[in-house]
DNA sequence: TCCATATGCTTGAGAGTTCAACTAAGGTGG
DNA sequence: CCACCTTAGTTGAACTCTCAAGCATATGGA
């Protein structure tokens, strides 16, 4: 028997998920417009230029992402045709390739930071005092936390 | 100058953005598979089962679903292909097109409905006590309330 | 009345994502 | 050494979303 969400939940969960898409989305157009790319491949190059040597194999930059092989394989592909990443193979396995964060890249990135941060602080740390940042933080962890330890 | 952000900042917005992922993702996945929709769809149906006579405007649709006209048109062309959703034009303004959940549609809702939920108890509220949620609530409804009063 | 503008909605092309194959290369046990 | 399974990654088709353009219908003055 299904145990509905009452009020409180309901409210709660259409914030969360109108939130989330708001966010998501405003994001999405500021990045698009002003750096032309998605988040989502912005988030790559952000990866990318932590890592060291700025390469990482595809599936550790995929675990790291939290994304599907197939999607960074996808976006890494078009990340390339830009010229912002190089795939390079691996000669000890040969299964394994890395991805290179070019010079190119790095640069997009380092233009494109400033006006992301700024639309970070527009549309969330503006909006809540430190102690929502707190609350904020152990919720989702919460939530990540489930799913590492896996269902 | 850009105000970047501190170590707290960085982790909460990380977080963040990682369980919106996980949770969007893992509400898809699961829809997809048990009722061969995506979350998108869902909600659609929801919001015209809560209407009166369960049709609403496109336009009031596209409102009270944040979401763009055209997503929506596109989205419920699909669902008239799968007779869960009919248009009808209204006759005093011809621009206007109603959005009807047909009784397939409501029965699909009706069907899709209990594990959607618990799909949602168990990667959120399963997760969260009762403050948890109440703090969600509020931080939430603070991003959306930017969006609401425009800008 | 007539034109300009605004409104409601749709359309088509381009992108990104998903899912299910599929290739290729590394182990592993018999 | 060889079938067999696992791991790394790619690919193509189907699907959804975005953006810009377009069509038709109101609406508000000159």
């Amino acid at each position: 028997m299904t145990r509905w969400l009452d009020d409180d939940e309901q409210r709660a969960w259409r914030a969360f998920m109108g939130a989330s898409q708001l966010v998501q989305e405003e994001l999405d157009r500021q990045l698009q417009r002003d750096s032309g790319m998605p988040h989502a491949y912005y988030v790559i190059l952000v990866k990318l230029s932590e890592a060291e040597n700025r390469m990482l194999r595809m599936s550790e930059l995929a675990a790291e992402l939290a994304s599907s092989q197939s999607r960074l394989s996808h976006a890494v592909s078009r990340l390339e045709e830009r010229g912002w990443v190089r795939r390079v193979p691996c000669a000890a396995d040969k299964r394994v390739s890395w991805a290179v964060l070019t010079d190119d890249g790095f640069t997009v990135l380092t233009a494109a930071a400033p006006g992301h941060v700024e639309a970070v602080r527009q549309n969330l740390f503006d909006l809540l005092d430190p102690e929502q940042v707190r609350q904020l933080t152990e919720i989702c962890a919460a939530v990540l936390d489930r799913a590492a330890r896996g269902r």
